[in-house]
DNA sequence: ACCTGAACACCGTTCAAGT
DNA sequence: ACCTGAACACCGTTCAAGT
């Protein structure tokens, strides 16, 4: 189908100055679409992103977002290549375990403040470019701290389970912070300490001792994984 | 399509005062939901397991679920408790290294036996009897093999974080199985080493080598994380 | 006690059409 | 080139009713 070439002139679509109260919307790119994505699911969590609810947030139709967009699955897409791009990769001049340390804490920290992500990642298969080119960084790094190639990828693979796993504990505790883990507790704790010994003297011993976090759990253990990487190095 | 007005003697089709030739169904169970829904979401995955499809599956409407199941929601938390205790517990003979090796490989094993899991691990807040008993086995195991309590929590955070994470970067990776690898990385290749040297050098000279799957990075990880969990034992 | 039909307020997506 | 309305084939769940 060819464009019909009809007389209309070009100039003057709408008369200005006659225009709708409404102001012109900005034409929908899919940085606006990706923008408002992010905006819904932080707010509002993953169910709350419906084609329909997007649409609206960018004040369009519905079937106005399979122009810029395949489908759905792309946008998750979209999404989990923007939470990479915001994972901080250390600069050059850093010993690789103060940047592996400082990278998996940056990991950590993007993946608590999109609560979403953790869950969407294990069904995406369509890595993006900032996915990429993250990986490519780490790798240098180690690859510059010593590591033999087979020792990069034992120790990414080690050191990325660590940060996703922890990711998804977080996410499966039963309270949203350390203010809600008392009333928890204690409604538990009767139970538990009747028919499971060994989560009862957790319970009382450790977790409900004043200034406990599961939180902190997180530096103990990437010292401790840090520490078993050096193994993977010949420098 | 219409029903076939069958002449065969073989049964009375639904002559009123004889009891129908539809064998009684066994009454509905929350075990047989329980089983009904495994099977689904093993073979068709997770986003078959709708309400609809699992009352056909048990040959009942959709609505009479909800006689047996408070929602949906409910029934995710069942499948996960479902998944825990189809984890192995060693028994109290072995050494605390060896028993968490053991457990731990099951975690994996039966991640990998149900891929949907991880997903819903990330969602899943109420922890169920097995679930509960599960955890209380393995600190029982750490605290016999010599963990303090606070010892025992950065051991189990760490072993969980690596057993999870690993199960989520397996369901992350972009083929199915070492077979389909080749395909995608060569697919992959030329774009990645222009672009992404590190990448590039990885897929090269390891990932693409004869023998190579990822799966083999489990036991390597595991083995230096069982490493570092000795400094958390006093004796 | 257990099961059901009809209905409600949603989904993602196709198709054909409008400018 | 970009946007739209109507429609389709689905969802989970409520309600009132059947046995």
């Amino acid at each position: 189908m060819t464009e019909p070439v009809h007389s209309t002139p070009r100039s003057t679509p709408d008369s200005p100055g006659r225009q709708p109260a409404r102001t012109r919307r900005a034409p929908l790119t899919r940085d606006r679409l990706l923008a408002a994505a992010v905006a819904i699911v932080d707010t509002r969590g993953l169910a709350a992103l419906t084609m329909r609810a997007l649409a609206a947030a960018v004040d369009v139709q519905p079937m106005s977002l399979y122009h810029h967009v395949r489908n759905k699955d792309e946008i998750l897409d979209l999404l989990v290549d923007a939470v990479f791009s915001e994972i901080e990769l250390p600069t050059d001049d850093l010993s690789w375990r103060t940047a592996l340390r400082l990278r998996t804490s940056s990991v950590r920290e993007v993946l608590g403040r999109h609560r979403w992500a953790i869950g969407l990642l294990e069904s995406r298969r369509n890595a993006g470019p900032a996915t990429l080119q993250h990986h490519d960084a780490m790798l240098g790094i180690m690859r510059r701290g010593g590591f033999t190639v087979a020792g990069a990828a034992h120790a990414y693979s080690l050191l990325d389970s660590y940060a996703y796993g922890f990711a998804l504990q977080e996410a499966m505790l039963p309270f949203d912070g350390p203010d809600e883990l008392s009333d928890v507790a204690e409604g538990f704790a009767a139970l538990v300490t009747e028919s499971y010994p060994h989560l009862g003297e957790m319970l009382h011993e450790y977790v409900m001792q004043p200034g406990y976090s599961f939180g902190g759990e997180f530096e103990i253990g990437l010292e401790a994984v840090l520490d078993a990487l050096e193994r993977w190095r010949t420098a």
